[in-house]
DNA sequence: CTACCTGCAAAAGGTTTGCATAGCC
DNA sequence: GGCTATGCAAACCTTTTGCAGGTAG
């Protein structure tokens, strides 16, 4: 792999921001810096680093895929109320691909989890709504 | 609802084929029965029937996504090498659910999980081959 | 009659790609 | 110098949508 100045940039956006931004968030962010880098190398190196094992792509039911620095086995859920993208904290799947082998016959080698649901924060504003 | 022959010819290819098949699949097989459909009516019997909860849209994290007439909770499996999907049988992700809310406050309302391997049958072929 | 549904085709949204140029080593 | 990466823009693929005409109730 060849250096460049556009790949360490985009690289940094990712790593250094916790919130799994899309392409496009990458993209108006890396272009303060760099004005003139284009949407098409910022998917191009996205997908690169991913395929890499140095990213991780997030792929998301509705809307644009996201991409997430944090290279541990773990898992996402998306707030419907305000959209964000939180890490989960909850044990390993590795015990259901055991029970799945057993069951089934088929060897799990990659899983996508994404749970759905109302972050805390979203939770407490709706009651502070309620409440009056 | 409105009755309408196309919509009924949509419902029963999805419920009755465990392929969990592709929109464009579906217009596939339905096209036979009535050449003049569209693809566009497809669609949107698919998302209608999926909104009433009559149908299940499984989003894929590669390619089109793909409909399911089974409702009770259940999870997925993609073959890596064959392409098809499959239905997984294992325990609920519910106790999860619970685990999350104690830990994070998250409330937790829908689940998509999505694993990838390779199938009992692919498993078998790659045996059979490197066994020459 | 009228609300809902369809076929058609165009548009939308997200992502990829071809090509000529620029930059790293 | 050669190989890789970039910028730009066009193409791509899947899905959605506007509209005019058709059909169920």
């Amino acid at each position: 792999m060849k250096y460049s100045k556009q790949r360490e940039l985009i690289l940094q956006t990712v790593t250094q921001n916790p919130i799994h931004p899309t392409a496009d968030a990458v993209y108006e962010q890396v272009r303060r810096e760099n004005p003139k880098i284009s949407l098409g190398t910022v998917y191009r190196n996205l997908n690169f680093l991913s395929e890499l094992g140095i990213l991780r792509k997030i792929p998301m039911p509705v809307g644009s895929d996201r991409f997430d620095g944090r290279l541990d086995e773990h898992y996402h859920m998306i707030c419907d109320c305000c959209g964000r993208v939180f890490d989960v904290e909850c044990d390993s799947l590795q015990e259901m691909d055991r029970q799945i082998m057993l069951r089934q016959g088929f060897r799990v080698l990659g899983r996508h989890l994404l749970l759905t649901g109302v972050c805390r924060e979203c939770q407490e504003k709706q009651r502070d709504k309620a409440a009056g």
